[in-house]
DNA sequence: TAAATGTATAGACTATACTCTATAGTTGTG
DNA sequence: CACAACTATAGAGTATAGTCTATACATTTA
């Protein structure tokens, strides 16, 4: 598909998927057999390439770490056991940010409940 | 106490806290008596609430909406109930972002589980 | 009391992640 | 075939959140 179908798609504008093509995290590429322009053909799995990038950066990721993490798992050549242990800390990683957010959000149920109280 | 001993009981720079209280996050208070210098005093309690923006910040909160819970929450004069209403609308924001990260999590895992069964 | 350390202010600089503009060429439609 | 809509590239501009430097005083301490 061109830009204009994955920007539809995955709801991100073609500027920012222009930008994350510069910094490596999607590629499309031209098809040899055209020869009258340079239009980009992007694939299929791309779609859910993207949607996992938006949901990491949700989570906290920046794009540079996602961009390690993409090297390595689509490109590495890394070896199973690896690949395990790179999910594996990538797991802990999401699990450390959900326990400080459970601490924020113990943190808004005590004012909460402070203030049911009266007590400020 | 005075910015350095703010800066150590914190662990956030003296830059930072300057750029904090340039935005209004946090404000210290020259001694009137004093003429000789404009040191500031901070008071005790700005403690929690530096470890409080720490955490927000953290949950993905922009200074921005932290500086304008702050701004409600301890200058705003709202009523009791407007108070509680903010701190369900937090809770129901922070609960978002759990949410969002164990769809990160979910998506790990099945990577993980994936290269485990040696399908990629 | 000289030197080291601390404080205040203003402004420059950096990194991250976009977002927009300009320019040039390509393709599809009435 | 005119022209609107699409694509590519490069580079400028913006917002957020710091981070650092320079300058000028003030305070502490050996």
């Amino acid at each position: 598909m061109l830009i204009n179908e994955l920007s539809k798609r995955t709801g991100v504008t073609i500027h920012t998927l222009r930008f994350y093509e510069n910094l490596g995290l999607i590629k499309g590429k031209t098809d040899e057999e055209v020869k009258s322009n340079k239009y980009k053909q992007y694939d299929e799995s791309l779609i859910e390439t993207i949607n996992w990038i938006i949901a990491s950066k949700k989570a906290g990721f920046t794009l540079a770490e996602i961009n390690i993490l993409i090297q390595d798992w689509f490109n590495g050549n890394l070896t199973l056991f690896e690949k395990i242990e790179i999910a594996k800390k990538k797991i802990k990683e999401v699990d450390l940010k959900i326990k400080e957010l459970k601490e924020v959000k113990r943190f808004l149920l005590q004012a909460k409940k402070d203030v049911e109280k009266g007590l400020c």
